[in-house]
DNA sequence: AGTAATAATTTGAGCCTTCAACTGTGTTCT
DNA sequence: AGAACACAGTTGAAGGCTCAAATTATTACT
């Protein structure tokens, strides 16, 4: 490798700060879903993407690609919704390798009371400590970095879900 | 609670695309500092901590609060760093009730040999991606969300430490 | 001094994530 | 058909994080 390009003074305390309110930010949403919802933030995750899917389904492999999850942190995770009731998997008929991942009624209404303090959460730690000005910013931001860290993903971006939208 | 303000659509997008790139971002970054120097990137932290601070040496409590870990994680962290004879823990005379963390000669090679592969992957992923006028806004932004996410700090900005500074 | 409050840190249980290995199914190629 | 390959998903072990409880030492009160 070239010699190392360090990072000035700037860009440092870009960097720190950057990574702070980041660490920060996490923190404080996965501790309100856990608190009111009994979610972590990850898992919380996987059912507002599946309450989005047509039917409210998604194949396992799908789901990963949803939320940048590794197969396997997805079966965990799956796993451990179905114990809950929130989810149920079947077998797709017709192959049968794939799982499909179907969100319960539990999991849908376990959702749908989450959502407003979550959304709240969100809103207290990033919308309204940003101008307009910035939050546009910030968007651009994270589409530049999504342009490096997630390759081949052009099309399908608006990325994953979060469960912060209005209620149809 | 009042009635909820959902996401509006930009806000919606902002904020999933934010969430996906942060989340590509950390896994980025631990994959590399654990493949490179069996490291995660949390523990690097505190030798980076630790080698910035006077006589490499700090207290639990500092360390946690320069790092906003809970000491609980700081603890077993410690623990784990010093089984692998990267720092070592003594009481500080005068008061038996502190621990003192420092930073082990072995400890400091660490990280020495890590530095390099990291800043690349830091200017990787974020600063390579990003325009000029975009690490400014970033700045200004975490600046703000650090407003909101970690009050009371506000002399002890220029926040934690990251290791990705010029050596000295 | 004696007792209660406070501070600094550690410990252990439970849970989540990662990584590597493994199972079972479909596909392809000859 | 049969072998080799690729695909979908799961499993188990190891490690890291969170939370609550426990430990030990200092300070504050009376």
């Amino acid at each position: 490798m070239a010699d190392t390009r360090w990072l000035d003074e700037g860009e440092q305390q870009t960097w720190r700060t950057f990574l702070t309110a980041v660490h920060l930010l996490e923190g404080a949403l996965d501790r309100q879903l856990r608190r009111d919802s009994g979610l972590p933030h990850a898992y919380y995750q996987v059912l507002v993407a599946l309450s989005e899917a047509p039917g409210r389904e998604l194949t396992m492999t799908g789901l990963a690609r949803l939320l940048r999850s590794s197969p396997s942190r997805l079966s965990h995770a799956a796993a451990r919704l179905e114990e809950g009731g929130l989810i149920r998997r079947f077998k797709r008929p017709g192959d049968r390798r794939t799982t499909i991942a179907g969100l319960t009624p539990r999991g849908m209404e376990t959702l749908r009371s989450a959502e407003p303090g979550h959304v709240h959460e969100v809103r207290r730690v990033l919308f309204d400590a940003l101008t307009d000005d910035q939050v546009g910013q910030l968007r651009g931001i994270a589409e530049s970095m999504l342009g490096v860290l997630d390759p081949g993903e052009e099309e399908s971006r608006y990325a994953g879900p979060t469960g912060t939208g209005s209620q149809d």
